[in-house]
DNA sequence: TGCAAATATGAAGATTATTGAATATACAGT
DNA sequence: ACTGTATATTCAATAATCTTCATATTTGCA
């Protein structure tokens, strides 16, 4: 019940743990972009790009295909987008509890009046 | 489309992204569970274990109650399974596609033969 | 050939995460 | 009050990851 597979998956969430990766294939959900592109898309610095490109797809979440001069990058299996947003929802609901619980202590004891 | 969301996204993923606390939410599955039934489960030590539902439960993934000494842990929202076996197949997947490319490595251009 | 554009790689320092060991707290039973 | 059990917290050492900047590589074109 513990280490072997769950290490495999702790690499797999790891690479979605970064919020360049993220905005990466969030760029990717249009279809095939260039690293110029998604320099633009993401308002990141070429280098950076690079590097988080170079991690996705070592993980397996990318293709990419030259064409001259640029290289075209594609999400290779597009269900992970049904994945993060299934996560954004979770997620959402969580930040929801959490601001409900702030909102709860900002008025202290509000709920015991009458 | 790039960072503010994104930023908080990129926590919630990391939030997942350790072997143990993978684990530890696998075991939860079942229901509730106390640390040291969790300790058992995961054959992990229990100050490891503690740590790991720390942040778990600092990050909205598990609610706890005390009962005597014993403090008995459940996860919050039990849709993360759908998400966390949703994580999986797309895992697999990428897993099935390495290990493709690596088998046709191996025996070269055996592709080729006729 | 030589230059410019697009992309990739490398390395150093800063930051953050993980691990293990030690210690602390809380509670129950005697 | 004292002891034992269950759980939590803290700390220091190490390891991993991020960030930034500089430099390589590849390709198209004059």
């Amino acid at each position: 019940m513990n280490t072997p597979l769950h290490q495999f998956k702790a690499e797999f969430f790891k690479a979605l743990a970064h919020p360049l990766r993220l905005a990466i294939l969030d760029a990717l959900r249009v279809g095939e972009r260039s690293v110029s592109q998604l320099q633009y898309d993401t308002q990141s610095d070429q280098s950076a790009i690079s590097q988080q490109l170079a991690i996705l797809r070592s993980k397996g979440f990318l293709d990419h295909r030259k064409e001259g001069t640029t290289v075209l990058y594609r999400t290779r299996d597009l269900e992970v987008y049904a994945f993060l947003d299934l996560g954004r929802t979770i997620f959402e609901r969580q930040l929801q509890h959490s601001s409900d619980l702030l909102g709860r202590i900002r008025n202290e004891t509000s709920s015991l009046a009458p």
